[in-house]
DNA sequence: TGACACATACCAACTGGTCGGTATGCTTTC
DNA sequence: GAAAGCATACCGACCAGTTGGTATGTGTCA
């Protein structure tokens, strides 16, 4: 269980480092990526953002809303922490920025899979049939990390080529696909050994995408 | 939701087409994938099977009981339905019947999605810290399914050689991440082309190793 | 007659959400 | 500058419904 801040918030009005809203939201993110989001209670997600129900209700309609909107916060949590702040994000080469990128989520696939895991891909696979809003926040979130690196692996494709017949785009999904589905097996395993090994597939076979055509 | 039965089980102590018990084991699959297993209760899987919770509990001592025995018969049903069944199975080359293998999966990529997502990868998803019981019998359930494809892969390795540094069992575990993956994605994108086109990567991939070496 | 496979009634805890209230800050008026 | 009114942020109690599970009863069969 994470670890839940037992003591009360700073005084009303004044603003905290991080706001209710923004902690809640925050809240939501590590607690639906540790146990999904039908076993989380709004009870819990304010017990960790040190806050009660009627905070949370004042800033959220509901728990879907909350849902959606932290959906929103991780596709800017996303653009900031892969494809801003990183030092690789500056190569100039755009494939080795490519190759950058997979290697720096390899990097990141170490301690608990809570850790390293998609919230929005968390989410989605429990929700995808309960709220249609749901669905389509992380759906948009999925998208826009795969439309981010779609704009690299096409920069990459204009002036290296790649094999026939495959997109920027449809490699961007795969790239998504490959990483969700690395994240499960080691959820599954409890080591994400198998993780790496995976992605460690996907690099090669973007390698050899663009080194044989 | 799925429908689910409304009317009344078959009367007592007339064996159905299907006992009480492996009634709620179906029902619970079904619904589980539909919409995850924290958000599925124990009167739904009921509601689904035809009978009560007096006859639920009397088979299994809980809810995560429940889930352990369903991930046991996900393996069998894997092994019948896809390492069985199919006519690719009976193909005498390896290489081909990897392919084949991966046109099966590709071919099962249609309708909603609740009808080809694995249920043990989205139990795992959300339920790995909640439940170790759970946990391990899903990953006994994708290791099954692994090792079971490890075995084409390792003959037709045998034949035809790989790419250096490429092991039956990692490759193996690679095609179960871009299929859990492409799962994901089709769920929240609400269409299964996007899960086709990962696979197609996949495909690729696997011709690439087993004739670039 | 006892075992088995159920059904029914019930329980305590939990759930998402509501509600009346309090404390504080801001704006307007005098 | 003070007072009044309003807005905002939040608290904590409460609500109806749901939940996983328990206890007991019933019918059938060997």
């Amino acid at each position: 269980m994470p670890p839940s801040r037992a003591t009360k918030a700073p005084p009303r009005q004044v603003p905290a480092a991080g706001s209710a809203r923004e902690r809640l939201i925050a809240a939501a993110i590590a607690t639906v990526r540790y146990k999904g989001f039908s076993a989380t209670s709004v009870d819990e997600i304010c017990q960790a953002a040190g806050v009660t129900k009627g905070a949370f209700f004042h800033h959220f309609a509901s728990k879907e809303a909350l849902a959606v909107e932290a959906a929103g916060a991780w596709t800017e949590i996303a653009e900031q922490r892969i494809f801003t702040q990183p030092d690789w994000t500056r190569i100039p080469d755009p494939l080795e920025r490519l190759l950058g990128h997979i290697d720096f989520r390899l990097s990141m696939l170490d301690g608990p899979a809570e850790d390293f895991t998609c919230f929005v891909g968390t989410m989605v696979q429990e929700s995808y049939n309960s709220s249609d809003p749901i669905r389509a926040a992380c759906d948009a979130s999925l998208h826009a990390y795969a439309l981010r690196l779609a704009e690299d692996i096409q920069q990459a494709i204009d002036i290296y080529g790649i094999a026939s017949g495959v997109s920027a785009v449809s490699l961007a999904f795969h790239i998504q696909a490959v990483l969700q589905g690395a994240f499960i097996l080691a959820k599954a395993n409890g080591n994400p050994v198998i993780a790496r090994d995976s992605v460690m597939h996907l690099k090669r076979y973007v390698v050899m995408l663009f080194t044989q055509n």
